[in-house]
RNA sequence: GCGUGCGUAGCUCAAUUGGAUAGAGCGCUGGCCUCCGAAGCCAGAGGUUGUGGGUUCGACCCCCGCCGCGCGUACCA
């Protein structure tokens, strides 16, 4: 808020001086020591320099231009060209007073939204949601409560794998070996068993090999037989899914499958063939990308020698219908690390069959998860670890350390507390970090119940609902103006100011981490305040000012947490 | 081979367009509950950012070489 209009009187004023000049780098960034000051800008170095101009001398113009008295103390210049901004504590009252009486909350809706379409999670039928599953699902749904919150249009769109040469082998299994009562006790482990059985007969079984094309085959000309079983898998499945997600509380706008798209495909082969952009070789049709250096000798597969399409088609299917039903400006694919080069491919190629299309093509992609040892992730029995298990442990390692600290309290309310807690946690251990950081899995790392995690910031607010319960009904005046006398209550505030900023720079690099770190850092200088500031023992304006100070900060608290897809508890 | 990504404290991770003294947590050492919730606070120890050069007023970040590792590399997605 005063950063976004300190920014724009910065770059006006440059522009004054050099009306030619690239303003979209010039930018005020808070501090990283606040006894250079509140907020800094450095990037009129660098503008200096490319003119030809003293760096000092240059900021010393753009200070005589620029008129931010409203906001700042005297604006300094240091080191070699650093501009100084000291926030005046009457301007930081104003915000807070404007923000008490509900005029925003620290961040604004953008003026131009826009529309964005979100793939993530996208499991496939018949396999169990694993650990693999739970960053693209968490990343993804959080990215979409931020540009929401911000103001945009989101669509959300789980691109589930409903279609694929992996149904030839179920079919075998379903037909052959099904255990119906295995299916009716947990239909998505009986239907890996039945997966990994054909997989491995197929693999010196020639017969059985063929056994599975020849399903695969009655399957896509529509054998009613086996499309009824087809139909039964992805029930089965959906099922399953739909109670991790709600569990996870995560949702989805459209669940659209690779399915949807199937009779799209073979218009967009033809088409791109008979454009040139496909052609050819050994039997399959491939586009080549001779005049990108990372993609020239990575050709992309549109169509098997066998006739059949592969993904790169049906991803092409998808975006075409994304881009006419929602006109979105942006589609981001929330994907691991792996499958960067496809989309590369993807991206290239969709450009070049559509080339008037203006969408930004955004491939937000994570690390890999490793264990212990550093290798790909397994459990010591070689399976990879399931969704739903990992969900209960949290829950019931959260639940042992809510009755450690709570004797007393109901098993009802515990349960609940452990339930906000443990997925509160194993969420926010999968956003605090760097995505594209490789994942170390450890059950006491992703479960962590201390330091920079989930309880801590909950454990912030649930102090905060703590004096509030306390005042019993008493009525809150809002302040008229804040006094901020004691430090920790400057400090405190002025990083409630940093909200937006932080929400914008979340949305641009889509890094949920950032807002990890800044709730992180609030609960800490709210900590800090609590310790030195006494709420409901101060007198007169100062208890209503600190008072309204843990309302602000549990209001940010909340909708950060919020934003990352927490629920919020009022004890723990 | 080619492409791509990574290497930061004992461990797990941060570091806001190249910006000021590289920050947290865990663990370790020591202090703080007649005081709004100690799942907390305060202090301390802990680093040649894999390595060698280069660009720059300034490099964890950009460029080049080397070492080590992950992933990808046409009929899986």
């Amino acid at each position: 808020m005063i950063q976004l209009n300190l920014q724009e009187g910065l770059q006006k004023a440059v522009l004054s001086l050099m009306p030619d000049a690239n303003i979209s780098s010039i930018l005020v960034r808070p501090c990283p020591d606040l006894k250079f000051g509140d907020y800094q800008a450095n990037a009129l170095i660098g503008l200096a320099k490319r003119n030809k101009m003293d760096p000092r001398k240059f900021a010393e113009q753009v200070i005589d231009k620029l008129d931010v008295s409203e906001f700042c103390e005297l604006v300094e210049v240091a080191g070699p060209g650093f501009l100084n901004f000291r926030l005046k504590t009457e301007s930081i009252s104003d915000v807070l007073v404007r923000a008490c009486k509900g005029e925003h909350l620290f961040f604004s809706i953008e003026k131009k939204p826009r529309t964005i379409v979100i793939d993530y999670s996208s499991p496939n039928v018949a396999k169990p949601m694993h650990v693999g599953h739970i960053r693209s699902t968490i990343l993804g749904y959080t990215l979409a409560k931020v540009f929401r919150l911000l103001g945009h249009k989101v669509v959300t769109d789980n691109h589930i794998g409903d279609w694929g040469t992996q149904f030839g082998k179920l079919l075998v299994g379903w037909k052959e070996n099904l255990d119906k009562n295995a299916l009716s006790v947990d239909a998505l482990h009986e239907m890996e068993r039945l997966y990994k059985l054909v997989n491995a007969a197929c693999d010196n079984d020639e017969v059985v090999l063929d056994r599975v094309r020849h399903e695969l085959v009655k399957l896509q000309d529509g054998d009613e037989e086996n499309l009824i079983i087809w139909r039964k898998m992805i029930e089965l499945s959906r099922h399953q899914f739909d109670e991790i997600y709600s569990r996870l509380k995560v949702d989805f706008d459209e669940t659209l499958g690779e399915s949807f798209y199937n009779d799209r495909l073979k218009r967009i082969v033809d088409e791109l063939f008979e454009r040139g952009i496909a052609e050819e070789s050994e039997g399959a049709k491939i586009v080549y990308f001779n005049e990108s250096k990372a993609l020239k000798k990575h050709p992309a597969m549109v169509q098997k020698s066998d006739g059949a399409a592969n993904y790169t088609t049906t991803d092409l299917a998808t975006l075409e219908y994304r881009q006419n039903s929602w006109q979105p400006s942006e589609v981001i694919y929330v994907t691991d690390g792996r499958q960067q080069l496809h989309f590369q491919q993807l991206f290239e190629l969709y450009t070049r069959w559509k080339p008037e299309h203006a969408m930004k093509l955004n491939h937000v992609w994570f690390g890999a998860i490793l264990g212990e040892d550093g290798k790909p992730f397994k459990t010591r029995s070689g399976e990879i670890v399931r969704l739903n298990y990992l969900l209960n442990e949290a829950e019931q390692r959260a639940f042992d350390v809510v009755t450690e600290k709570n004797p007393d309290m109901g098993e009802n309310e515990r349960r609940e507390i452990a339930r906000v807690v443990g997925i509160g946690a194993l969420k926010y251990a999968d956003l605090s970090g760097n995505r594209q950081s490789d994942y170390v899995f450890s059950w006491d790392n992703m479960l962590s119940l201390v330091g920079n995690t989930a309880p801590y910031l909950l454990y912030a607010y649930t102090r905060i609902c703590s004096i509030f319960r306390k005042l019993d009904g008493e009525i809150i005046l809002k302040p008229k103006f804040f006094t901020l006398a004691q430090a920790e209550e400057l400090t405190l505030a002025k990083h409630l100011l940093r909200f937006g900023l932080v929400l914008e720079q979340v949305g641009d690099e889509c890094r949920p981490n950032f807002l990890c770190n800044y709730l992180y850092e609030l609960a800490g200088y709210y900590a800090s305040f609590y310790e030195n500031c006494p709420v409901l023992q101060a007198e007169g304006e100062i208890r209503i000012q600190r008072l309204a100070l843990c309302d602000l900060t549990g209001k940010v608290l909340k909708t950060g947490l919020e934003t990352l897809g927490l629920e919020t508890t009022e004890r723990m």
